[in-house]
RNA sequence: GGAGAGAUGUCUGAGUGGCUGAAAGUGGCGGUCUCGAAAACCGUUGUGCAGUAUAUACUGCAUCGUGGGUUCAAAUCCCACUCUCUCCGCCA
């Protein structure tokens, strides 16, 4: 959520950078509802100060054994005043909120301008797409295949867009689970986190997953809770309404967890294989940091995600998300693409953002610094990397002539030397 | 699922309708003392919103799990919800 002080006094700017977006939001509307809050607000807590003033005498009076009957009836009247202000102030508050809810964040100064991911710019790539001198197979083929997959399985015990992973294939998940979190921890100084897979409402705004997006997320019938369509969710929340110690700062999370999304209006789009799941597994990484340090923890928590796949030895590039392609919440974003043979392009495979303080505004999360002033955190994440991806791109890049997968050395302690997938 | 207890400031914990934003202790910060530290003593110490003034500050309002209600007045009474704990049942 934007601040409403900013969006009151650097309106032109606020308006200037949403404009980028390509889409129009009602900032005036804002305006308008701020300005009528406050001129509610004066006149309400003047009421109530001479309310509590004489709520005061009152006592007073009864104790010195004088009529109270006549005050007591102004104060009535002035009660039911208050009342009715306050229902007005609380109405208006109610719109406002749900407004600057629907409000997405502001792009970075530094994010090119464009309307749709054609106008991302490239900023790095690492290793160069395999030429093969036989016709690659997809993993979904390759997955069957090695029977390491199954999508018959899953849809007859579930539905569409999900996986079963048989054998040696759920090993592999489980090691690249473990190898990344096994890269964070040890290496980049995350704290490793197992949360509940599903979360209440509070939490879902917190991140910005609610209201707006509420078709693409399970959403429990008998309780209030969401199945949670990424870790960010539950790792940014840990933190919600608290008021943190510099001297804790910065936070580094990493967790894994299953995720879960509607994928409501991908109809069509990637329906075969891992690439888009109801049901997929993640290793995130979740940042909490000072607003100065921002910007610098989004280059290494890129790095931090880059490091998988170099490890692995997959080629993939960064690219850096123009306007038009920017998340809800997020002012800077680099996707990480890894190259996918069977779709001869490079695919997302992470997607590393810093949301400066719009979700801290939402999840309230605030740290005091040295100076004893509270201020709100700034909050990063990225995947690190989205496991079922990475498994299809292992498949697909290391992948030999007669069907076989040829497993990264780095993986192989973790399947018990297992150097192929025959 | 059944029965009961509870939710107050950093924490512990008083407070059953009227100078209670809230006792006391504890922790934090500042000071006195000290070569320094400890102890002791003194002072200070939540957050949000609005307004005035603007590098500091002041005033008002709100805030005692959340939301509603009663009342001139609610931490205190009533209702609903959430969460925690104890016992029983069930269970990986």
């Amino acid at each position: 959520m934007l601040d409403l002080k900013r969006i009151r006094i650097n309106t032109e700017e606020v308006k200037e950078a949403l404009s980028k977006r390509n889409e129009d939001y009602p900032i005036d509307e804002v305006l308008g509802l701020d300005k009528k809050r406050r001129e509610l607000l004066t006149e309400v807590e003047n009421m109530k100060a001479r309310q509590n003033e004489v709520s005061k005498e009152i006592p007073k009076l009864k104790k010195e054994g004088k009529d109270a009957s006549d005050v007591i009836k102004e104060m009535k009247n002035l009660s039911d005043n208050i009342k009715e202000l306050d229902g007005e102030v609380k109405d208006i508050d109610k719109s406002l909120k749900e407004l600057l809810l629907g409000i997405p964040n502001t792009p970075d100064g530094s994010v090119v301008e464009g309307v749709s991911d054609e106008d991302n710019i490239e900023i790095r790539k690492f290793g160069t797409p395999r030429e093969f001198d036989f016709e690659p197979k997809a993993h979904w083929d390759l997955g069957t295949d090695l029977n390491i997959l199954d999508f018959d399985k899953a849809s007859k015990i579930t539905g569409a867009r999900f996986t079963v992973f048989k054998g040696l294939g759920a090993r592999l998940e489980r090691a690249l689970i473990s190898f990344m979190l096994d890269i964070h921890t040890s290496e980049h100084g995350y704290t490793e986190i197992l949360t509940p897979f599903m979360v209440n409402r509070d939490s879902m705004i917190g991140t910005g997953q609610l209201p707006k997006f509420v078709d693409d997320m399970f959403h429990l019938p008998g309780k209030d809770y969401f199945l949670i369509p990424t870790a960010e969710v539950p790792l940014t929340n840990l933190h919600r309404d608290d008021i943190l110690s510099h001297e804790v700062l910065p936070i580094l999370y990493t967790g894994y967890t299953p995720c879960f999304r509607q994928e409501a209006g991908a109809a069509g789009r990637d329906t075969r294989g891992l690439i888009r799941n109801h049901q997929f597994d993640k290793v995130e990484l979740v940042k909490l940091v000072k607003a100065k340090d921002s910007y610098d923890e989004l280059e290494k928590l890129t790095n931090n995600a880059e490091e998988i796949l170099q490890r692995l030895n997959i080629p993939y590039r960064v690219v850096s998300l123009s306007t038009g392609d920017l998340g809800f919440s997020s002012a800077k974003t680099y996707d990480i693409e890894v190259w996918m043979p069977s779709y001869n392009r490079y695919v997302e495979i992470s997607s590393c953002s810093n949301f400066e303080d719009f979700q801290a505004r939402r999840t309230n999360l605030r740290y005091r610094n040295e100076d004893g002033k509270v201020e709100y955190l700034h909050t990063l994440n990225g995947s690190g990397l989205a496991v079922g991806r990475t498994f299809a791109a292992i498949l697909e890049n290391l992948q030999n002539e007669d069907g076989s997968v040829t497993i990264p050395e780095v993986l192989r302690p973790y399947l018990g030397g297992v150097e192929e997938i025959i």
